[in-house]
DNA sequence: TATTGTTATACTCTATAACTATA
DNA sequence: TATAGTTATAGAGTATAACAATA
């Protein structure tokens, strides 16, 4: 071949990473799990990021307002964040007046959370931010698919499939 | 057993957990994809983390196999990692002689990788755990699920349908 | 001037262990 | 002794910007 290398690295370059292939990986599930959890995020933060409010902190403050006077610890739990990590998360919402901290009587070990006046007033102004976000993240699937992406999502996360 | 009342005090404290509902977040599509790649890479690392080498590198050495000769930056973009990242990474793996990097004369600014006989023999001695790990990650899901799980995935990261 | 890769650094998330105060 | 939460710290993973070498 009289054609040298050069050319071929030049013509890779120019068709971009199109012809890049991941052979295994692909057929890998939790490879691409990861990969469309990456890219959906990217999406969503186009949107959220703007955001007064991190994810995190309105993803505690709306669990928070479904769940009343729950204890810290359960909802680091149900969340799957550290209780060493949630503390931090929880004085940061606090100081802002989002949310309030209260001792119970019966047990003066445990801390009770709930959204504030001032809490409800932000989910409100940021519920739409989220579900913009959402729609942002996950635009190329149908109805139906994202029905599906859901039911399978909890499957994995070992959610009841009713509640 | 010492470990009985334990047990009890755990199952308490689950079913306190299960009353906990997440309201519109378990409808968002991306909270709940969040979730489950979570939940599955804790699976998937039980099996996966006693391995010698990373996830994150044994994913440059797979990618590197099935592009043998790439570009250390096409394979950064590829695989969303970051060039100054990728430097780390690549630098790693050739300090145990599982890549070598090769500067091309045509284009002395750039580096080309490629997975070495060791690195080829690591491939093997991981490939099995890695689909163990798979497994136990996604063990929930039917062969129907699984197939749909990568076929939502792959939509979601913005990877063509067939390849 | 633009591109490829490197270095140094910082920032966010998450993880661990020691600690307190209550039970 | 066990539990709820806190503190301090360490470790990944990721991001940014300044830089060198080459094109």
């Amino acid at each position: 071949m009289a054609v040298r290398k050069l050319d071929d690295e030049e013509v890779d370059r120019l068709a971009g990473k199109a012809d890049v292939s991941l052979g295994a990986l692909e057929n890998s599930g939790g490879f691409v799990l990861r990969i469309a959890q990456l890219a959906a995020f990217e999406r969503f933060f186009t949107v959220f990021g703007q955001s007064e409010i991190r994810i995190s902190e309105f993803t505690v403050l709306l669990a928070l307002s479904e769940n009343p006077g729950i204890r810290q610890g359960v909802l680091a739990d149900v969340l799957k964040i550290k209780w060493s990590n949630m503390t931090k998360l929880v004085r940061a919402l606090e100081e802002r007046g989002l949310i309030s901290r209260r001792i119970p009587h019966d047990d003066r070990r445990s801390v009770v959370l709930s959204v504030t006046e001032a809490g409800r007033k932000q989910i409100e102004a940021s519920a739409e931010k989220m579900s913009q976000s959402d729609r942002a993240a996950l635009s190329m699937l149908s109805d139906v698919e994202h029905a599906q992406l859901i039911a399978l999502s909890r499957k994995i996360a070992g959610w009841p499939e009713t509640k």
